[in-house]
DNA sequence: ACAAAAGTGTTAAGCGTACACCCATGT
DNA sequence: ACATGGGTGTACGCTTAACACTTTTGT
């Protein structure tokens, strides 16, 4: 939007951090990558991310990478795992882009990183620095820059262990108005096992926060189905008095 | 490879570990605290931690400063969380006993914090570096260097979600022999809140891992309690079960 | 009429919770 | 004998899991 500080901004070339955006698409558990595909000669896939500045916290650097390299903003990210073995830059190819990249002469890097989750029609944009943007589905990775394959790896067990304390984030991966099947489905990538539908339908209601809206779906060819929505302000009264236990 | 034969560590100014070590003591939830006594004039208490080596890992720094800091070995130490705001080393004093402990100029430090349960009855050694290591009950914590009172609030809300994922980290807390009323207390004080005798009892034997000995407690002045023991094989056996779903 | 997915209820088993008394030991 | 903590069983409510048929819509 506009300019960026970058004259002022000082990087911190010994701490990065990377962001794993998975999101539901065509019945897949995906992850945003970015393609490398500049000038210079190197190719491949790596996650959103790059090194911090100088003055700006953890969270602060995690929100700035994710709308720089993809534009989306508002996405909750959640430090998950930090990964500093020497070894993860040791690949010749890999180091040579990132000093390129940067501009820096660059050494052992540390990265901590953090997790999101996104609804999948959100678009993303094509910046200068990546020429675009991809969803591949987490089973179906080429091998990735730096340790790019172990962080998804380790994601993806956070985010079906973070799923039990904050169910909301379910809906961060699902349109605003959703029918019990997708939402069903996307429980079932998440945990990755068929759920019963009769129960799923009684869970769902037991739940409080998920309510029905008066809008069908339309054009397909059998019974239509009812769309649903998350109302955050009875989410939040429910979860708010289990935490005062 | 070629620089694999240094004999020389060199310290890595830019990231640190820090190692939050828990206990019971005397009913209390404790964490290892070294005192800052040595000849520079910066008094306090802080967690032990330090400066990673540029050869090392994280996980591996973790066990050494670990071990230099307090002799203790063979503790699993757990990676739980990191801190990066740069206003964490801004406090002169702070600063001030760092360089001096380093003989580096510090800036900017990012530290990856880890976390360990311990047998309250273990001796830590004193050494060199910190004159003395202090169990410190949690809720009785002075004011500590940089940021670490909010890294121990931290670990233990970490340790409470953890307990659920990895049962067998409790015993850590708890010597190879002990009474059922032990490990309720130890249980009571995790999740700091009172649990009932009887239900307890029944939960125990439902896990199946805790099995009775012949030995029974000596000398009190009451009717005696059996001694248990945690049986890591049927450990095992029943988690490796439940993970392969 | 047929294909395709939506929607709906009951039963049984397991789990958590609440609750009160007798037992063994040292003084 | 008394004080102290150890050890035991039952009943209720809630949650989970298994399971099959009718409804609606488009072609």
């Amino acid at each position: 939007m506009e300019t960026q500080d970058i004259h002022v901004e000082i990087l911190y070339p010994h701490v990065s951090v990377d962001c794993v955006l998975l999101s539901v698409v065509e019945d897949k558990l995906c992850v945003l990558l970015a393609e490398l595909t500049r000038e210079n000669d190197v190719k491949g896939f790596k996650l959103p991310g790059s090194l911090i500045y100088e003055t700006e916290n953890l969270d602060q650097a995690a929100s700035r990478i994710l709308k720089e390299s993809t534009g989306l903003t508002r996405i909750p990210l959640k430090q998950f795992q930090s990964f500093g073995d020497p070894a993860r830059t040791t690949n010749k190819d890999d180091v040579h882009w990132l000093e390129n990249a940067s501009k820096l002469k660059v050494g052992r890097i540390v990265t901590v990183a953090y997790l999101a989750l996104c609804k999948a029609r959100k678009r993303t944009n094509t910046n200068e620095r990546y020429n675009t943007a991809h969803w591949i589905p987490v089973d179906e990775l080429p091998r990735l820059l730096f340790d790019h394959n172990d962080i998804i790896k380790a994601a993806v067990q956070a985010v079906r262990r973070w799923v039990d304390v904050e169910p909301k984030i379910v809906f961060d991966y699902l349109p605003s108005k959703f029918t019990v099947t997708e939402l069903r489905r996307t429980y079932e990538i998440i945990y990755d096992k068929k759920l019963d539908v009769r129960n799923f339908h009684k869970k769902m209601n037991s739940f409080g926060y998920i309510v029905p809206t008066n809008e069908m779906e339309e054009g397909v060819p059998h019974r239509s189905a009812r769309f649903y929505r998350f109302d955050p302000a009875k989410y939040k009264k429910i979860y708010s008095k289990l935490s005062n236990n």
